[in-house]
DNA sequence: TCCAACATGTTATATCATAACGATCAGCGC
DNA sequence: GCGCTGATCGTTATGATATAACATGTTGGA
């Protein structure tokens, strides 16, 4: 069943619990979450919509913590290898991952106008994609899955 | 019922008769298949498979057919917006559209390694992200469905 | 014929992303 | 603690993708 984000919620607790659940992975991966990558993560959640590499580098170069592309690409790289984000790629942009914990192929509503995205996560195999893939005998690493439009406040406006 | 491209085909008619196709759009829909235009149609079926803008617009430069990004990128614009071509956005890469005359939401297997792309039409009103859509309200302009991986054959070598 | 819309040619620049290399740091066996 | 090893970081430079802007040319209809 699809979660959706076009409706408000208790962000600050959605930030802690996903930084939370992060920490508990990477303790458990052995993975580091070193101040750079918590801090990328921080503000993919913080904004909730999808922002491009170079705005995250400015507010990280604001903070002292790199002004570099490579720092936000690294730290990104990071992040979307973890599971912990997801790469936009109609819009070239990354945004936070909603479901975290959950082995997911993730499935998202873009809006054009004001970047934001809902995330509905749906098994990996099952859907057109992996049904195409198993007649073909193609071997799917990643999916792309994504619908560019207008979210509901923004037709209104 | 999708169809898929992982296998031979007799390539010279497919060209022919998309061409055919195109030509007969554009005299209904009177859009101008002028010779880049033309040309960048062509090139992309011939390749059957993702090409980048530029590495069109370097087939296009040694064809005396223009040598600037725009070139490209206009043709391709024209292409995509009357339905001969897609993007595959997780490549930033473009391919003529397998399914000329149905109106489809277009889902992709490509292969990372040779760029080949099989094309599966969709219907535009079902599947998981018009479902979610629906629920939300929200309004979807277009759809991207792209899975990246392995084909058969680059699997065995 | 003239006009308006469309298309093209060109320069410059914006935007997105990575290669490469040395310095630094964390964990680990000794 | 010491030194090894692999991961991470800081930095410079560059590559790859895409568009803005504006002048010029072409087309087809009023």
């Amino acid at each position: 069943m699809p979660t959706l984000g076009f409706h408000t919620h208790d962000h600050a607790d959605c930030i802690a619990s996903t930084m939370a659940h992060a920490e508990a992975v990477c303790a458990e991966k052995k993975l580091r979450l070193t101040p750079v990558r918590r801090r990328t993560l921080e503000i993919l959640l913080d904004e909730h919509r999808a922002l491009g590499a170079y705005d995250i580098l400015e507010i990280l170069g604001k903070e002292g913590l790199g002004t570099a592309p490579p720092v936000a690409y690294r730290a990104l790289d990071f992040l979307t290898s973890a599971g912990f984000a997801h790469k936009i790629e109609g819009l070239n942009a990354y945004i936070a991952c909603a479901h975290l914990g959950s082995d997911h192929a993730p499935a998202f509503l873009i809006c054009t106008k004001c970047k934001t995205v809902a995330e509905a996560d749906t098994p990996t195999d099952t859907g057109r994609l992996a049904e195409a893939a198993r007649t073909t005998g193609f071997a799917i690493e990643r999916t792309v899955i994504e619908a560019l439009g207008l979210c509901p406040a923004c037709q209104d406006a």
